[in-house]
RNA sequence: GCGGCCGUGGCGGAACUGGUAGACGCGCUAGCCUCAGGAGCUAGUGGGGGCAACCCCGUGGAGGUUCAAGUCCUCUCGGCCGCACCA
């Protein structure tokens, strides 16, 4: 070992070993009880960036400690390969989709290896492969044949120049992304995984899932939405057609004052088949996209078809029949009524048309002669008015009532209504897993048979043209039917990249397995245990993956429902960004920060624009490239800086001080352990009794931060974990070194630190525990225990205030009472200060805690 | 627009179930040392006042509950994430 820290020559040389030794392959042990960690795998994008980093440190902490602990730990890794940016990079850079995929993968790879995480290579997958796809496309097969796949028309941004598909992410402010084209909303015939045959138990299951974030169960809850409600008809005045709406507020059906239609109803699109004005509207809409957000957020339009519907309840009351933008046709029936005085998005509608706004629940308390509706409606509770029979009941009573009602005429049907739809999983593009169906013009839709599965990609592809090069490559599509063998086509769709990064958690138990799982690998290893990502999948991805696992549970493959035990969402990475005064963007390593807080071009010393701190993002180039880290500082200067700084699961501002402070700690570690100021005793020295009280408080911190560190640990508190190690430190620099027995209480204390910090800086830490003697690899060296009879303190310091101000501290035994607690408050001479003679009112006492004197 | 989360010194943050706010680190200030290094060591560092012991004010803002509030409640302001074809 050298004497100084050389990261880059331990980090080489630690992560062969390992290597060498397969210290990291998992193997099925019965004998052990086992633990599946799992961080999000990653799409080869070209570099790893900081996010990685960070969800890489976090995942092989947790990884380090287990095994530690005796855990026979999992920890794969693998590529979530498909995606549009390798079909742009094909476009703008002319390379193959899979050329770009597994170079950057190869990049990536060796990049993430110079982390040294405790990683099982041997089970790699990229989903791009057909080793990986071709189990896809038979679990397909198996959902379809178990009734979970469907197909239907829904709709697709399409750019009308450039003839293609679009992503929401390339639909800016309406239009494409590349051509500026307006864009239309055009339907397809689509596939459709059934994700709402579980809607009812993927929203009861979140009760279950005890080791996930309450947000991230309350964000899927909301997402899924159940609610009961009514389905009610309208009868069109003076035509021979009725409209469905659905509602969960039928209370306020007396406050209705017009219906309204999604502009993709089918009774919308049959009105403007004669009616131009109308086919003009739909189409303005059809340009807001198909993203909700879009079109819950655009201001409020309707259209005015002037036809009347009938009032279910006042029959002589007659309805304006609108279609308006905001009403989303994938929910309910397409249609609402509108209650301007109880809805607020109805408010806006009905002031915009000046529409009638009648007030029918009256807020508790208000006077119900003299309710009026401002500029905001009333949604809350209160008591019916200006509504017929129900006149006087609660909100609730009143649901009731108007539902029985309306049932018993025929004219509603009560009704569970959830907000999840089922999962379109078609996708007009290349770089994804082929859909494995023919089209046959006797037969109809036929599955491809599973003995020609794979269903491989066609290599020679052009992005010159637009729209899928599946769809116009010359021969690929053309094939016998499997059923009749005329002459059939492809279906040229594939699917959704979220299907392969739903059941890739399953893969990774028998990774080259013939079949998409081996029963006894996921039965030994899943569910996940501990499963960590970004906040930004808390919804898609997770709710996707717990479908997945339902439907290979419904079709054979697990027996399970539930693939994530414990999730946990970390943090965002962010960093200030920088323009020129041009507007164009500057990359941190461009740019000079002064002395006064200015910034300047290193190169030109013009003046730099500095932004806020935000995520790191390539098209705002306020990113740090791992790998220059990495070469400057090592490994574990960069793991302990993630570790260190931030709450995993907050945002963490990327700081170039903090990752100098990370590697000055761990060179002064070092030169702790390989320029002792005193020699050490050899390994295994026990440690005497009777010691200097000084040591015996060294040795009480030395115990104190094992408990406290392993909580921290079991908590993802890990810039804790990194204080109180730090805390540690400093104790043992601090300590008494010329007392007698000192130098086995440090031997003692710094052999905790290493093991203490292991999962965090590994490769340090091995050579840290080399030097201090030890013989065999720190990855196989157990988690320290405490000795429970040092951490238990003797005294403790107990607050005083008065009147809940601090005034004193006083130190007691352990075993104290109340009493002694508050003779000793009172006795205090601070304390008698601050009661100036006032005479005392009461004492709270806490015993261990505080006492509070109340005068 | 809807749903979810977060706001504590100059900065990142700590404070388990309401009980000593600011642990640990960064930065800064002063001093020391030196084979001048991406060093190291010592002391100080929330704001204001005082020679001092000590006092007053302080957890985005405004109210409230409580002996006691960063923590609980109501309102409000600011930021972030998701919204179904980015991954």
């Amino acid at each position: 070992m050298s004497e100084r820290y050389n990261p880059r020559e331990i980090e080489a040389s630690w992560q062969a070993f390992w290597e060498q030794e397969g210290l990291f392959h998992a193997r099925e042990d019965d004998s052990r009880p086992k633990y599946y960690v799992l961080e999000m795998f990653p799409y080869p994008s070209g570099r790893i960036h900081m996010g990685h980093v960070r969800n890489y440190t976090l995942g092989d902490v947790v990884a380090r400690y287990k095994r530690a602990l005796g855990f026979n730990v999992l920890h794969p890794m693998g590529w979530d390969a498909f995606g549009l940016p390798a079909e742009n990079a094909a476009r703008d850079q002319k390379t193959h989709p899979a050329t770009w995929t597994y170079a950057n993968i190869a990049t990536m790879r060796a990049e993430l290896k110079r982390m040294g995480l405790s990683l099982d290579w041997s089970r790699e997958i990229a989903t791009c492969h057909p080793g990986y796809y071709k189990h896809e496309q038979k679990l397909f097969l198996d959902f379809l044949k178990a009734g979970l796949v469907y197909r239907k028309e829904s709709f697709v941004n399409w750019d009308p120049v450039d003839h293609t598909v679009l992503a929401n992410e390339q639909v800016i402010e309406g239009r494409g992304w590349r051509s500026g084209a307006l864009v239309e909303r055009r339907k397809l015939s689509q596939w459709f995984l059934r994700i709402t045959a579980f809607s009812d138990d993927l929203l009861a299951a979140l009760n279950g899932l005890e080791r996930w974030p309450e947000r991230v169960r309350l964000m899927q809850e909301n997402w899924i939405n159940r609610s009961e409600g009514l389905r009610v008809t309208f009868d069109l005045d003076a035509r021979d057609e009725t409209i469905e709406i659905f509602t969960t507020r039928h209370d306020t059906l007396f406050g209705a004052s017009f219906l309204a239609l999604s502009p993709n109803h089918p009774f919308a699109e049959k009105l403007a088949a004669k009616d131009a004005a109308l086919a003009s509207f739909i189409a303005e809409c059809n340009r807001l996209g198909t993203s909700e957000a879009a079109i819950e957020h655009a201001e409020k339009k309707g259209y005015d078809t002037e036809l009347k519907v009938r009032h279910p309840l006042m029959p002589g009351r007659l309805l304006p029949l609108y279609v308006a933008n905001f009403v989303l046709m994938d929910y309910g029936t397409g249609a609402i009524f509108g209650c301007p005085a109880h809805d607020q998005r109805d408010l806006d509608f009905a002031r915009k048309y000046k529409l009638d706004v009648i007030p029918v629940v009256a807020p508790p308390g208000s006077d119900p002669s003299a309710v009026t509706i401002g500029d905001e409606a009333y949604v809350g509770e209160g008591v019916h008015i200006n509504s017929g029979f129900i006149d006087g009941t609660s909100v609730a009573d009143g649901k009731e009532r108007v539902a029985a009602k309306l049932e018993g005429e025929r004219r509603a049907k009560r009704e569970v209504l959830f907000r999840l739809r089922d999962w379109g999983v078609s996708r007009q593009r290349y770089w994804g897993c082929p859909i494995p169906i023919v089209h046959c013009g006797a037969c109809g839709i036929v599955p491809v048979a599973e003995t020609d599965l794979p269903v491989i990609l066609p290599e020679d592809v052009s992005f010159d043209r637009p729209g899928n090069p599946l769809d116009h490559h010359p021969r690929w599509k053309h094939v016998a039917c499997p059923s009749c063998g005329k002459p059939a086509t492809r279906e040229t769709d594939t699917f959704d990249t979220f299907v392969d990064s739903s059941w890739y958690f399953a893969r990774f138990c028998s990774p080259r397995a013939d079949q998409p799982v081996v029963q006894s690998a996921v039965d030994y290893w899943l569910p996940v245990d501990q499963y960590i990502g970004g906040i930004e999948h808390a919804i898609l991805h997770l709710l996707y993956s717990r479908f997945f696992t339902r439907a290979m549970r419904l079709t054979g493959h697990v027996k399970l429902d539930e693939p994530f035990d414990g999730l946990f969402t970390q943090g965002m990475v962010c960093h200030e960004s920088y323009q020129s005064e041009d507007g164009k963007w500057l990359y941190p390593e461009d740019v000079t920060k002064r002395d006064d807080g200015s910034a300047v071009q290193t190169e030109t010393g013009r003046p730099v624009k500095v932004g806020r701190r935000e995520v790191m993002s390539k098209s705002k180039k306020n990113v740090v490239a791992p790998s220059v880290i990495i070469d400057g500082y090592g490994a574990d200067t960069a793991r302990l800086f993630m570790l260190s700084d931030s709450p995993p699961e907050r945002d963490l501002d990327w700081s170039d001080a903090g990752v100098k402070g990370a590697w000055r700690y761990l060179g002064s570690l070092w030169r702790m352990v390989a320029l002792p100021a005193v020699a050490l005793p050899p390994p295994g020295t026990v440690i005497v009794d009777g010691l200097d009280p000084r040591l015996n408080e060294v040795r009480r911190l030395v115990h104190r931060t094992i408990v406290g560190v392993t909580g921290d640990l079991d908590r993802f508190h890990f810039n804790r974990a990194v204080a109180r190690v730090r805390e540690l430190t400093n104790g043992l620099l601090e300590m008494p070194i010329d007392a007698a027995g000192a130098r086995s209480v440090l031997r003692e204390g710094l052999e905790i630190v290493t093991r203490l910090i292991g999962p965090m800086t590994p490769h340090i830490a091995e050579s840290l525990w080399r030097m201090l003697g030890h013989s065999e690899s720190l990855a196989l060296v157990p988690w320290p225990k405490a000795d429970e009879a040092l951490v238990a303190a003797e005294s403790v310091t107990l607050a005083v205030q008065v009147n809940g101000k601090l005034r004193a501290t006083i130190m007691l035994p352990k075993t104290h009472d109340k009493k002694d607690a508050e003779d000793a408050a009172i006795a205090s001479a601070q304390v008698q200060r601050a009661i100036e003679g006032r005479p005392i009112k009461r004492v709270i006492i806490v015993p261990g805690k505080i006492v509070n004197v109340v005068v």
